[in-house]
DNA sequence: ACAATAGTGTCTATGAGACATTATCTC
DNA sequence: GAGATAATGTCTCATAGACACTATTGT
């Protein structure tokens, strides 16, 4: 790509009018546990929460928005989105995909602005010890259906619900539920990630399948210690549970067999 | 989105460097069928190519290059994605997807520009009466394979090879198998477009798996005439084989079972 | 008869799904 | 022992996968 420096004095490149901005929005999606009952060890209640931040001037003001911001010359849309996670939330090396972008004339009164959508998929552990710098108040964790159900800033309640659909999608055909769990986890927990982002997910028999190998053979696999033994916690039940962790195997699904 | 009125006089627009355009490219995928031998019937040998045009001139001029154009402030990115296509290949109401953008700085000598992606899967027979308008001789098509070991214009190179690797992905994940089909085809010949796409898929009882209903059920089904009837064609067999169309159903897959 | 593709029969091993039962540990 | 979650036993039916075999029709 070193061919400007054969550029035709005859181009010019603000021939038709160009865009005004760039700007990478992050949907961060989180779950957040909270414990049942003081007293007895259980499963923790679950909630998949996205952050928003209040606006403070103009367009929109006092709306809540999508955390994000504008490109720069110097930057990928990528690299504009690390950028903007790190300052909003100072979290850095989390889960960011790419996954839309937003263009529809008038989607921002400030002009032509094309907006790059990114989620992150953040530990709701990496998130407590974020900084407070920007304010407490005016950044906030919301319960996605109330957020879809807010009336957010510009056309965030459509990148909120297309964001929510891929994640969705995602979690069911990917390994993502790994972003929201520690390295170490039991079966329940990750019955329940799956379950707090995506409801309609049943499996009477969970356990029975994600053992059974030779299927699902490799997704995740059992702790076990320098000895060769079975690595248990019983951090929400009675009885210990043993400890697996994923693999970096992802099968290869497909509807046709 | 009617606060462009409230739009304070302090506030500016170019404060900072604007982009310099956002153009949308699209990888026109298209599947050739070419008989195996004049006399026989058999299935045809099909091959998975790629629409490029010769670069008129500065930058990249004579190198070859993915189809394309400026977006205006009046249409969405996908709106800008299907002019070009119409413009470039008069063809209308096809399968168009947006999937990534590109925006690595100097990725476009021209400026500063972000360019985003589309894939379009057409069927042989609408390319055929394509316009050859634009000279017949700077459009052509080339096989994937052939397109990813040239010199493109651009970083179109990774472009193509992104599209082809989703291309790939959606082929087994979901029925964009159809956007290469009649709407009536033989399991034959979809096992051979989807072998086109996706080389590595082998499937010894394809018949039997796709056919076996109650698991993969609805994904397709046997057309039938108005009596009942099952309807077949021999074009490619002695025998003759039933057809199928899809239907809209999409399977949803999972890897947790 | 041969070529070429379409489609079935049959057998085996494995998986899904449902439900009851047992295990382990805390209070 | 009650309560809570973890994990296994067992049974049935569906499916995957392999491979041999039969079917149909143009040349």
């Amino acid at each position: 790509m070193d061919e400007s420096k054969d550029r035709p004095s005859s181009y010019s490149v603000a021939a038709f009018r160009t865009p005004d901005g760039a700007p990478a929005d992050i949907v961060i999606f989180t779950i957040t546990s909270t414990e049942r009952r003081a007293v007895k060890k259980s499963l923790p209640l679950m909630e998949l929460q996205v952050l928003l931040i209040e606006r403070k001037g103009w367009p929109f003001e006092g709306q809540w928005a999508l955390p994000g911001g504008f490109s720069k010359d110097t930057e990928s849309i990528y690299e504009t989105a690390r950028r903007e996670l790190q300052e909003e939330t100072s979290i850095d090396d989390v889960h960011l995909a790419y996954f839309n972008v937003y263009s529809e004339p008038g989607r921002d009164p400030r002009g032509w602005m094309i907006s790059h959508a990114f989620f992150a998929l953040v530990n709701e552990r990496q998130l407590l010890n974020r900084k407070a710098a920007d304010d407490a108040s005016d950044v906030k964790l919301v319960p996605v259906e109330e957020a879809l159900r807010m009336r957010l800033a510009f056309d965030h309640n459509t990148i909120v619900a297309d964001a929510l659909e891929r994640v969705r999608h995602q979690m069911l055909t990917t390994t993502i539920a790994k972003e929201f769990l520690p390295e170490k986890f039991t079966i329940s927990e990750l019955y329940q990630v799956i379950r707090t982002v995506v409801p309609e997910f049943e499996e009477s028999n969970f356990i029975r399948k994600i053992t059974a190998t030779q299927s699902r053979n490799g997704i995740i696999e059992e702790v076990r210690d320098e000895h060769g033994q079975s690595v248990t916690s019983n951090r929400y039940s009675q009885r210990a549970a043993q400890l697996y962790r994923f693999t970096d195997y992802q099968p290869r699904l497909s509807i046709y067999g």
